[in-house]
DNA sequence: CACACACATAGAAAAAAGTCAATATGTTTT
DNA sequence: AAAACATATTGACTTTTTTCTATGTGTGTG
C-alpha cells in the first residue's frame, strides 16, 4: 500500500489522545451519535466534534450522517489498514548489527 | 492483558511524529546505534535522543547498551503487545445501534 | 416561517510536544 | 589522569494539539 510517513502519523495520532481511546471503548458496543458521545465524556460538544474529526481522518472511524444526527462507529476496513501498516512498520528484514564496533 | 488508556497512548506515540516513523523504517534493516541513525537523520543529537526515548518508553523499540555505544532495535515483544492493543481496541462487539431516532 | 435541536467551525487561550544550543555523564583511549 | 567520544539531560523557544466560548449551518417541528 506504500503509506508515507505523514500518513502513518495520520492513522496512529486517533490513538494518541486518552479521550480519543475512550471513544474507541464506547463505540466497540455499536455506533452511536455524537449526543450519546457526549453524555459519556467530559468534553464539551465542540472538543468532541474535534475528536471525532481526528478520528474520521484516520480512517479509524467512520461518520453517518442521519437526519441531524451523525452516527459514528468503528471502521473495520479502517482497522485492518492500520494493522497492516503497523505489522509493516514492525517488521525487520535485517536482523544482523553493522554498526559501530561490529565491524 | 488490559492496558489504560493512558498506556495506549504511550504506545501509538511511536507513531505519530514523522521523524520517529522514519526512525522505525531505518530501523527494519536491522539493530542500529545512535550515531548512525543521527547520520541518516536532519535532527540534532538530544532531539534524537529525545524520539530514541518516546519510542522505548513505547515498548516498540529496545535499547541495547554496548560500551559507549547505544544499540536501538525494534521490539518484535513490543510490536505484538501494539498489534494485540489495536486489535483489542478496534473490535467491534455488537453492531446495532442504539441511538437517537433507532428507538 | 420561526424555533429548537444536533453538529461544525472560528478564534483564542492553555497545555503538550518537538527542537536546538549548552552542558553533564559515562566510557574508552592515549 | 586527561582527552576524546557517544549519548543523556537541561532549559529556552517554537510549533502543534487540546480545550473552551461564541457563532454558524443544516435539519426537523410547532
Amino acid at each position: 500500500m506504500e503509506l508515507s510517513n505523514k500518513q502513518i502519523t495520520v492513522i496512529f495520532k486517533a490513538l494518541c489522545d486518552e479521550n480519543r481511546v475512550q471513544i474507541f471503548r464506547i463505540l466497540q458496543h455499536g455506533e452511536l451519535c455524537a449526543c450519546h458521545l457526549l453524555e459519556e465524556l467530559h468534553l464539551s460538544q465542540p472538543t468532541l466534534s474535534h475528536h471525532m474529526k481526528v478520528l474520521c481522518d484516520s480512517g479509524l472511524v467512520v461518520g453517518r450522517k442521519e437526519g441531524k444526527w451523525m452516527h459514528y462507529s468503528i471502521s473495520q476496513e479502517g482497522a485492518k489498514v492500520a494493522m497492516d501498516c503497523l505489522k509493516e512498520i514492525t517488521v525487520v528484514t535485517e536482523n544482523d548489527c553493522k554498526c559501530c564496533n561490529n565491524q
